[in-house]
DNA sequence: GTGTCTGCAAACATTTTGCAACAAG
DNA sequence: CTTGTTGCAAAATGTTTGCAGACAC
């Protein structure tokens, strides 16, 4: 938890301002296990901070984004889904037949990040890309239902 | 137009209902200029059918994106935005800083597609992916802003 | 004629905003 | 003390649902 007092610091030293709700968010969401939405947020807080309410949540995520602690994602729940980026960046392989998620390296990638800045002068920001299709476990169990039939299209 | 009307034989061969709503709906998307919101998609057909409604719009897209002619994608418009997949599949490259979106050709990310396949078993879905970041022209215009830091950090 | 789709209204969920009270610096 | 943050309430937005009437088959 000393750490976490090492990145309070340097925030603190950008001027930014350190509450003991954006202290308990950033240690929540640090400690979870992975993309966690704000009602999950909510709930890791709520016991150590019951009066924290959801636009609060909300605003300290926003800020955690900008100020590149956290990574905003969409994976299709509906909902966004928020996740500690401290060093090593990742990447969501998301099944949409049972939601299950498969975390994949940053290095998987590279190549797709370094084609884009040299044949299109863009410079992405994959952090936390979130990729849909079946994973092998659905593909053993229901090998014939509505879903997978990108497989054979593609 | 015939063609449509051969998606559309082939739609009721397989036991869906063919309605002038869903027809239209097909019909815009189709002719539309890409990622359309549900908005944009009402406002296509506002004018021969007037009476549609948005709740209507909403399950015609699912019956599509269910029949597999549309693709639904989130590029973090607060949005979904729905197009028309025939048979060339392309990506998204989303400037976080002016919105525009780049076309990216399928066979970019095919090799992401094999890779997930030999490496995870993971059968990918990647009809339209939305991949963010800034583009060249902001690069240019404003290159030293609050977003671009990810290339140095990267 | 039967079963499904549409249109309307309302509900629902997520996310945002305004403002007074409060706390960090 | 000053500035920015929190908490509450309410609103705005996107999306879904229930149900009666209408339409495709």
């Amino acid at each position: 938890m000393s750490h976490h007092l090492e990145t309070a610091r340097s925030l603190q030293q950008q001027g930014h301002r350190l509450t003991p709700q954006r202290l308990a968010v950033l240690e929540v969401i640090k400690a979870g296990p992975g993309h966690m939405s704000v009602n999950d947020v909510l709930a890791g807080v709520g016991s150590q901070y019951p009066s924290l309410t959801v636009p609060t949540v909300y605003r300290i995520l926003q800020w955690l984004k900008g100020v590149n602690l956290v990574a905003e994602t969409d994976l299709g729940a509906g909902c966004h889904v928020y996740e500690y980026i401290a060093d090593h960046h990742h990447h969501h392989l998301v099944c949409t037949r049972c939601q299950c998620v498969i975390d994949l390296p940053q290095s998987f990638l590279d190549p797709v990040s370094a084609g884009l800045r040299e044949q299109y002068g863009f410079v992405p920001r994959l952090e936390h890309v979130g990729l849909f299709g079946i994973c092998p476990e659905c593909q053993d169990h229901k090998p014939g239902a509505e879903d997978e039939r990108a497989q054979e299209e593609a």
